[in-house]
DNA sequence: GCGATGACAGATTTCAATATTTGTCATCGC
DNA sequence: GCGATGACAAATATTGAAATCTGTCATCGC
């Protein structure tokens, strides 16, 4: 018998492990199966599809990027200083993750690119996270919306404007010289609109 | 001899219908010259390369949204409305480009792509009437910036905060169902954030 | 004289034959 | 019995030879 018996996460492991050394196009079930040591139908017996299996990938990564803010959404400070603090962790993170392994982080892109399904779950998460932080502010006074705005779509709009910031789209622009004057401008501009 | 001697906006002129009918990919040289009637040496007579040639017609395509733009914001109305009104023509105006025949702006897209240069030259036209509204309302107390802030960069700063709206990345969410509120949302947080 | 031409070399693209991959399932061995 | 296997059909990707395209330039005809 192999060290472990064969799991879904021992799979999702050895993917990404596959999807790393050959990246999204060469990256095959047959890989997955031979990296573990099993034939490829029995990578089947636990992922229906090689799309199954990628999706499941992608929730994995995404999921990663939750923890620590929402661990800022919840901090002991000011909105103001809560919603700044938190927009500019999300965008270090993933300037970060951008910048330091770019092919890992263009396999995640396409990655993303086939399940926009699950990648707009976990921004609807991202974004209840930031309504969360403007409720807060709203009630203690720290914040101001104009009467009658929900303050789920006014996290939607902040979450919108800051697009260049976090969207992997704009991937390219996070290594270039203006982008930090660039950011503090659009958060400015968004604090100063939902300021009181 | 043709029609008219050969020049090269009638070359553009060729280059826009080839593209047109045969797409980015396809589209050749020797097609643009096959379509003026003349041999393809003809067309490097105006042109130094396909890459020049493409340049151009992307420039000329891009500078026809110009025109009606800088008319909205010269208008004479209060800064905010003036500012509001702007936005939304842009967005009105890419909106229907991109659902009016998403082929074409499929081919223009490409050729964006190509030639960010020129695309960042345009964005900067764009970004500079942007600034115009900002500083004249900022002038007649319409609007308020942050002391110290450069209308520039302000102007930079909404930009960057609607791209949702107006990049062509996006093109994809134009046509979905809560655009419309998505905008407002943006557009009201921004000039909440320009207000005095 | 001067703009247009088309033959040409090298780069790029196309296309069809070949090989690989995906997903299924009858069968195996523990 | 039950999870693992690998042979298999259909779908997809790779490959390399042939065709096309780009860019140059010596030559042509007006």
């Amino acid at each position: 018998m192999p060290p472990e018996t064969l799991t879904p996460d021992r799979i999702l492991e050895a993917t990404e492990d596959v999807l790393r050394r050959f990246g999204p196009a060469k990256a095959t079930v047959v890989d997955v199966a031979r990296a573990l040591g099993v034939s490829h139908g029995s990578v089947y017996r636990h992922f229906p599809s090689k799309a199954a299996l990628r999706e499941a990938v992608t929730e994995r990564w995404l999921d990663q990027s939750h923890e620590t803010l929402s661990l800022l959404a919840r901090a002991e400070r000011p909105a103001p200083e809560r919603l700044r603090g938190w927009l500019a962790a999300l965008f270090a993170a993933k300037r970060a993750k951008a910048g330091d392994d770019p092919e890992l982080f263009a396999t995640y892109m396409v990655l993303a690119g086939e399940n926009s399904q699950v990648v707009a779950r976990h921004i609807d998460t991202l974004v209840r996270q930031l309504a969360q932080i403007i409720q807060e502010g709203v009630a203690k006074g720290e914040l101001g919306l104009p009467a009658g705005t929900d303050p789920l779509a006014a996290a939607r709009a902040a979450w919108d404007a800051t697009g260049r910031f976090h969207d992997p789209a704009y991937a390219a622009d996070w290594g270039e010289e203006g982008i930090h004057p660039a950011f503090e401008a659009v958060c400015a501009l968004v604090l100063r609109g939902l300021a009181v």
